[in-house]
Order: C-alpha cells, then structure tokens, then sequence
DNA sequence: TTGATATATTACTTAATGGTAATAAAGTAA
DNA sequence: TTACTTTATTACCATTAAGTAATATATCAA
C-alpha cells in the first residue's frame, strides 16, 4: 500500500468506525459460528431489541453482514469475513497497548 | 480468540475508535516510514498545528505514537508496528466493501 | 378480518469528538 | 531578562453516534 489516498483513507476510516463499538464487536462475534436471528443475537448479546436492530442495520450497510427473511424472522450472517483478520488482529495489538482514553 | 470477554472487547473498540479518523491514519502513514517533526507533519498532512497536536495526542495515549523532545521540537515515531497490519488490512478489506454510510 | 410474534424505525436525550482560534508553555539564543 | 520558535492546551461550536421507549411494519395463523 505505497500510495494511499483520501478517497482510500476515509474508506479505511469508515471501516474502522463499524468497528470501534463493543457492542458490534460482540454480535460480529456471536455471528463467527453462523446465522443467527435477530432474536437470538438480542439475547445472545444482552442488548435491547431497538439497539439490535440499530447496530444491525449499521453493519448492514457497511456490508459486513447480510439479512436472510425466513418467515416472520430475519437471520444475519457474516458478509465479509475478512473482518475477523482484523479483529483477530486488533485483539492482540490491544492486549498490550492500553491508552488511558 | 475463542473466548473474548467485554474488557477486551472494549480495548479493541478503543483501539479501532483511534483508527477511525482519516487525519490520524494520515499521520500514522506518514510516520510509517520514520520519525517526524510534530511541524513536519502537520504541513505534511495539511492539518492545523492544534489540530495535528491534538491528534498526536489521541494516538500517544492510546500508546501507537511516542514523543521524544529535541530542542523546541518534539519527534514522533511509531511505538505499535503492528498497526500497520491492520491498516494494510483495512485497505485491502476496504476495497470492496463500501456501504452507503 | 383479528391477533400474535418478530423486526425496523422514529423521536428524543445524552455524551463524545473533530476543527479552529487564541493562548499558554517549553526550549533556545542573544 | 527579552525575543523567537515550536508544541500543547483551552474554549467554543457543530456534528455524530449510542441508548431507550414508543410506535410502525411485516409475516403468519386462525
């Protein structure tokens, strides 16, 4: 990646913004074994319903991951799972380096 | 990673919050390949001396950049190498996957 | 149709963050 | 000391985002 421009920048900016919530970060996880309902993410992750769906719809559109209906409920799987390199990745990176922030 | 518990969720949130801002990651790049001047890098990335300032510190208490003092001017240099990893991460992971946000 | 369940959206409050101008602080030289 | 240069901080404004309660929408069953 010798050349990086804004255009590429603001990209990976984004990226990391989808990422930089715990709350995300946690359904992202419970999503590595497979599609789960919204339901089941909502419990799973021990967040409000509402929020669910609003973090959802975030990572939605980030394409990170991808809605499937099947009758009244609505499984998400993982779109791009590339992200758990970075997770992965930013995991140990975090282990140490502990900001005060 | 099988077993990541909230703390270390947040660290990583935290981690990828730093990251999430095209003027740092500039500065990041632009120390990628050595030590700065904290002048040199605000006319650098075309940022405000305040604002570079200020970012500079949001990067060195989350311990990515350290400072080292020389006369009146103040060298930055990378502390965390492995960042880099996630932003060559980032950059290819970016690519596709645009969402609408 | 009505009723029940599952998910999405809206309105709202609160908190955090980036950019900027002005000022302060730190270091050096004369 | 004063003057100068470099970096950091402060105060302010504007924007963004998360959490929540209430409501809306969608799907299916009876």
């Amino acid at each position: 990646m010798s050349k990086v421009d804004q255009r590429q920048l603001t990209r990976m900016a984004n990226l990391f913004a989808k990422l930089a919530d715990p709350a995300r970060l946690r359904i992202l996880q419970s999503l590595r074994q497979g599609p789960l309902r919204v339901g089941e993410i909502h419990r799973n992750c021990r967040l409000k319903q509402a929020n669910t769906s609003k973090h959802l719809r975030v990572l939605r559109e980030a394409g990170l991951v991808s809605p499937h209906r099947a009758g009244t409920s609505v499984h998400y799987a993982i779109s791009e799972p590339l992200i758990f390199g970075l997770c992965d990745l930013a995991c140990g990176t975090a282990k140490q380096s502990n900001g005060k922030s």
